[in-house]
DNA sequence: ATCGGATATCGATGGCTGTCAATATCGACG
DNA sequence: CGTCGATATTGACAGCCATCGATATCCGAT
């Protein structure tokens, strides 16, 4: 039994278009939990999930939320969670392809921001 | 600079004892941007969100939230879902140890039922 | 006690991911 | 335009993980 498994490696994690997670998470899973919910969309939910599921981005983004305006430099971000400046750039991509947060480059500097709308989304994802 | 990177292979992240995620969760994370957390929390919290962060594990619990009672049995899990009886196992697993299910066996079944202080106990997480 | 169905565990395998050093790019400032 | 500081990208490597088949365990029924 339970021959229908699945042949293609993951084809549907990979960003479809240029959409963030949040983006569409926002526009096709307002309940997870409420309703009955589709592959393509605990696909998209996974995905969002995923890029809060590493420490590192956890206090990445703790830490953007705690800073002035909640926006933070990349390089104020390196010392504090005592990783590579690579790594760190990393994680931030990550969370700003998952549409956690915003960039915007300032002279030299990159910003990151958090977006509030997001937060807010995943928790009504959750069931308000 | 940044000569300070984590040279044990994520010890953290294994089960400390016998509390799940979300138990682990409540007892130390409030709220994650609201507050300066620490390593150690952010390790909880991403172990959480890693349970999550799987569309089968997505859709696994949203069909328990479906079901009558919010609880489902293994058996009913397998063909909706669509993947192997071991690996809908595994997965089952994977939110137990988390916190988010608690599992009775009745007979010979096994049913998986949803912890709602769990859902509840992430969106605090996240900035009630 | 045995059988059979339901569930869990084991072992293997391929893909994904976090990490860093090295390097490239980008923007300001001489 | 060349340099320098800040950030991003690349390439490599090690560890983790989703998945399955095979097998073990658990439990009711016969």
């Amino acid at each position: 039994m339970s021959k229908n498994s699945t042949p293609q490696p993951l084809a549907l994690l990979d960003s479809p278009v240029d959409a963030t997670a949040i983006a569409a998470m926002q526009a096709c899973c307002p309940d997870l939990f409420g309703e009955a919910i589709s592959e393509e969309e605990a696909v998209v939910a996974a995905r969002v999930f995923k890029a809060l599921a590493d420490p590192a981005r956890v206090r990445l983004l703790s830490m953007i939320a705690q800073a002035d305006q909640q926006e933070a430099c990349v390089c104020d971000l390196i010392e504090p969670v005592g990783l590579a400046q690579p790594t760190v750039s990393h994680h931030l991509k990550v969370l700003l392809d998952a549409g956690l947060v915003e960039r915007e480059r300032r002279g030299s500097w990159a910003y990151y921001r958090l977006k509030p709308d997001a937060l807010l989304a995943i928790r009504r994802a959750l069931g308000a």
